[in-house]
DNA sequence: GCCGTCAATACGTTCG
DNA sequence: CGAACGTATTGACGGC
């Protein structure tokens, strides 16, 4: 049995990984031996290769297994209780679901001998933890979209406070807004904040104000012209 | 394989 | 301090 330190990982598993995997200081690495070859008829056989570090089921950091599944006894098999799963079966399970979420059949069950459970337990624990795991992303999910709706809310708030401040500043504008503003030629939709399209009576009025405007504005200058000579 | 559910267990909190 | 209760985790199952 190798020693955590020395743990070389040779777990290949039809997952992409070969050979020698350096540990990293603390961190914990599957020490399974499974290697799959896929035949050319893409028939998948199982290689169990060195099995003989798979000895230690001893749930060796405070386990709290009532009963390991290796003491099943054939009169158990009625037994109902859950079983629960040792330290180390379980790191190992975790650790091949972070290479692979799915196995198939043939992996299923060397993991499943690798770590003496059976093969439906093996199934179970994945089913259930990619369940788990979705579960979990849709709650990460949930609470991201819930930030983003709070944020466009706010956003959308500021932006209509932004708008009623312009209008309050418009009330005071220039004499030609105020005759625009008379002649209701900028109707701005109330909900929605967008310019609404002149009728044509309005437009009539428009060109008056601005012809009215510009008048006034020519006679200004051609005051201040005479002024100035 | 996924989903919903049950059930066993562990763990935390409250209360007398 | 220990019983009682609530909650979270997780192994297992049946239905689809």
């Amino acid at each position: 049995m190798e020693d955590d330190e020395t743990c070389i990982t040779n777990l290949s598993l039809g997952l992409g990984m070969r050979g020698h995997v350096p540990k990293k200081e603390n961190q914990r690495v599957p020490c399974l031996n499974l290697t799959f070859h896929l035949s050319p008829k893409g028939e998948e056989a199982i290689h169990m290769v060195d099995q003989q570090q798979r000895d230690d089921h001893h749930d060796k950091a405070k386990g709290f297994c009532l009963k390991h599944p290796n003491e099943i006894s054939p009169d158990d098999s009625n037994n109902r209780k859950k079983l629960k799963l040792t330290k180390e079966q379980s790191a190992t399970l975790e650790d091949i679901f972070k290479l692979h979420t799915t196995l198939n059949p043939a992996q299923k069950q060397a993991l499943a001998e690798q770590l003496n459970l059976k093969h439906r337990q093996v199934e179970v624990w994945f089913q259930n933890r990619r369940a788990r795991t979705k579960l979990k992303q849709t709650e990460v999910d949930r609470e991201f979209l819930k930030k983003c709706y709070e944020k466009l809310t706010n956003e959308n708030l500021r932006l209509k406070r932004e708008l009623q401040e312009l209008r309050a500043q418009n009330i005071g504008a220039t004499p030609m807004y105020i005759q625009l503003s008379k002649a209701k030629t900028l109707s701005i939709c109330s909900s929605c904040g967008e310019l609404l399209k002149p009728s044509e009576e309005n437009k009539a009025t428009i060109s008056k104000v601005i012809r009215n405007s510009k008048h006034k504005l020519q006679t200004k200058v051609g005051l201040e012209g005479i002024m100035n000579s």
